[in-house]
DNA sequence: CAACTTAGAGAGCAAGCGCTTCCTATCTTA
DNA sequence: TAAGATAGGAAGCGCTTGCTCTCTAAGTTG
């Protein structure tokens, strides 16, 4: 039931003609015409596995790690099974390389928030509602999909350890980097990040089988306690 | 690969013989002799619904909620599938089972350790302590893996949305009754109480693939000067 | 242009899934 | 003790899974 049937888009031609490949003038569309432009083998390959990727990670999202089929995957790429297991040598590979993109992209937010935030007139305040905001984030139900999977999967661990140990290590620089965490005594930084990454990621976990609204903002308050007056190391 | 073949234990048989079945006196064994006690139906029903429980919790811990299937937990239980389906109507329902049983476990377990952590030198600390070791425990490990699952599996979200309130509702009730939150201003109680939960959780679920033993003792700290001081609300 | 390589589609495979059906053995009841 | 109800086992059903195989179309290379 899930997705049978349905009309996929996702611009089953390529997009633009490219400067490339300007062989032809404008005229007539005779039946030469109507075939899509020449694109190499490696143009061809790579817009595949951006498709694969993206509809991973959708997938992910929307059905959770286990329902990830390859089938489900290759329906809303708008490509065959058979395509995919070109690229990738198994679900696993495919999945691992999501993995990598999530990181990408998470790094991608947190390093252009944090430019952003320093801006901000109370730059601590405004990183830790970012935060609350990231940890509730679609590709962060991926990051956590794949941890509660990893548990129990020990090539998945194998493969996903990577790509998350460089998110950790990541989000830590940035925000190091953009001097947010200044007013915290260095040895104090790392608890203080990740102990408020946890317990926003808690709060959004949570939420979806016990809400509680309004608890959250009084947890934004208790973030702001906490990165104020950081535990002594 | 996982456990296949695997040669299962489980007592296939009653593990005693019961008071109330004494029929037999000592002496040579005869084929009658060998023959299972009496036992009624309603006893044989609930042994066979308690193993079920048993085997889907352990499983759950082992494998995941997905690897969790029909088969797997009746091998465990040392049962066969139609049994299970006879006191279950569908799978669902016997995770739904599980997950009732795993909230009153972990109720008896919060509610056992209160009346202890009461009596230590340092009633606060030591809550604290058993927090981090609740949420490392594998039935909190069972409870994740619902919690993830049921995002994106809206009937399990349903059947499980019960049991998680009663086990959130129940550790406050235990923590306010036995006074252990008697240093925290009334309103602020609830926040301070989940967002150490989440906080444990998070770290609990993120030392499987990035693990920071050198953190945790300094969270703990953390945790401390945040019950110690509150945020105002 | 000819010979070769590669991308992708589509059909099909064994294995495993939740669940049903049917049968036997045990328990209950009149 | 005979008749009916129930617990549990075994086989098997339709379906989906990850993956393979084969074939065609398109790109590459001499």
């Amino acid at each position: 039931m899930l997705g049978r049937g349905e009309d996929v888009d996702h611009e089953g031609r390529p997009e633009r003609a490219g400067p490339a490949s300007g062989r032809r003038q404008w005229g007539p569309v005779t039946d030469t015409d109507r075939r899509p432009p020449r694109r190499s083998q490696q143009e061809r390959r790579e817009t595949t596995v951006a498709r694969l990727l993206d509809a991973t990670i959708e997938t992910i999202v929307e059905v959770g790690y286990y329902r990830t089929t390859v089938q489900a995957v290759c329906v809303r790429a708008g490509l065959s099974a058979g395509a995919m297991f070109r690229q990738f040598d198994s679900r696993l590979a495919l999945i691992a390389a999501s993995a990598d993109e999530v990181s990408r992209r998470l790094l991608d937010l947190f390093g252009s928030a944090v430019d952003r935030l320093t801006r901000e007139a109370d730059p601590l305040l405004a990183a830790l509602e970012f935060l609350r905001e990231a940890a509730s984030s679609p590709l962060t139900d991926v990051w956590r999909e794949l941890m509660i999977a990893a548990r129990t999967d020990a090539e998945l661990l194998d493969r996903i350890r990577e790509p998350i140990a460089r998110f950790y290590d990541g989000i830590y620089a940035s925000a190091e980097q953009a001097g947010l965490l200044d007013q915290i005594p260095p040895p104090a930084r790392e608890v203080t990040l990740y102990s408020m990454v946890h317990m926003f990621s808690g709060e959004a976990m949570t939420r979806v089988v016990y809400p509680r609204p309004d608890l959250e903002p009084q947890r934004l308050r208790l973030a702001h306690q906490v990165a104020l007056d950081p535990p002594e190391v």
